[in-house]
DNA sequence: TAAGAAACCTGACATAAATCATGTTTTCCA
DNA sequence: TGGAAAACATGATTTATGTCAGGTTTCTTA
């Protein structure tokens, strides 16, 4: 398995690629490569992180526990994707915990790294800044739609999403498998209430759900309801 | 009124302040000053920005209007705080709308001036991610209380938000008055609800109200109630 | 300063969604 | 492979909040 920055693919996809190749090679030399099982924590809510963590292959959840035991994901992080560059760019603890979803490969960059990187290379901070502001579009969007959109509308539209993100099988079923609370999670909601809705998806045709997968049936008509008809 | 950025101390407040004494001046020709009133909108969601507007006097809401007529109000930006940076640094049409809360002194600052800056001053770049980083995390818990918090929990936590972002009067009002309408759009509820649940504080004592401007008088308590007793 | 328009207020009612309770299916692993 | 645990499912009930409807007060401006 590579692990060398300068060869990684996953690098297309995230700021790193605006970096010369010297910092990549400096990059790579400092990083840690880490394996991590379904459930493992890589930070939790309150860390002083140390680094940002580069997701080689998985999927990470990102996401905030509340007094009364419910916690919102706030963010699916997927393969390319940098976590933890907001607490270190800030050099504030986070606001949030990072979970794996799923089995995960990850590469852990000291903080040094990235700073270093960020005082020489006008580019590389400019490309960190768009993935930035692109990211709080996503959560200012996100805002409007918890506040103005119902919940059958915000699960509608959470399957979009994850069609769109992380794609479907051969078999139309969607790659990312959440659990039924997981998404009641995303969404913000209860878990029966996200169970109830997807049972009513099925009897209208717009899902199919074969165990825990699920596939989209009625595109067209999934979206009208996330638009509310 | 002196309008040379150089010497504009709302300047002290935002990522210019990173900005050397030339770009400084670049920035200064090339901006144009701007009175506004209540009410005026200084753009709206889906333009495509051609320049950011710093705020010398006055308070914006950046806001996002549904289908059905109501607005969510996603940020109230003050004196020294620049809009549109979002929009710019993405190159992205914008999600939101500004539009002045009360009078208002702004300052128009055409993109090029900021994206030279950008490519050419790392510490500029820098600041501005800062900023946004920030933002982001601010973003992030406002997406995490909408779906955990009561609306009485958010409307409480609005106006400790308020006490401190814009202060009180020597009279212990608060500076800013937001109408009702508009504190049910930022909390994301319904006018009336918000209505009847700040009827509730003054009976409780938490809060006075004298027309339309309110002031704390039991912050204790209020801060108890925001994070659900 | 009078009148019309906003903004504010309150009650009655409707409803979406949470909660509670209980049962079934699926998954996991000893 | 069997048994426990986790995930899924669904009905009954409660509750928070939205909606509608009718007021009063406060602002605005002609």
């Amino acid at each position: 398995m590579e692990t060398r920055c300068e060869n990684c693919i996953v690098r297309q996809f995230n700021s790193l690629r605006a970096m010369s190749k010297e910092e990549l090679k400096h990059v790579s030399d400092s990083k840690i490569y880490k394996t991590l099982k379904k459930g493992d924590v890589i930070f939790e809510e309150g860390d002083k992180l140390k680094g940002v963590y580069c997701v080689r292959e998985g999927v990470s959840k990102l996401s905030k526990l509340s007094a009364n035991g419910k916690d919102q994901i706030v963010k699916l992080a997927t393969q390319g994707e940098v976590i933890g560059q907001r607490s270190v760019i800030a050099d504030e603890s986070t606001n949030l915990s990072a979970i794996a979803m799923n089995d995960m490969e990850i590469c852990f960059v000291p903080k040094d790294s990235i700073l270093d990187a960020m005082h020489k290379n006008p580019a590389f901070t400019l490309e960190v800044l768009r993935h930035m502001a692109h990211d709080l579009k996503e959560a200012d969007d996100v805002i409007v739609n918890m506040s103005q959109k119902s919940v059958k509308q915000r699960i509608a539209e959470a399957f979009i999403y994850l069609k769109n993100n992380f794609g479907v099988d051969h078999k139309g079923f969607l790659n990312l498998t959440l659990s039924r609370e997981d998404l009641a999670n995303v969404v913000g909601t209860a878990t029966e209430s996200c169970i109830r809705i997807i049972s009513e998806f099925k009897k209208e045709g717009l899902l199919v759900a074969s165990g825990k997968r699920i596939g989209i049936v009625n595109e067209k008509k999934l979206l009208e309801t996330a638009q509310g008809f």
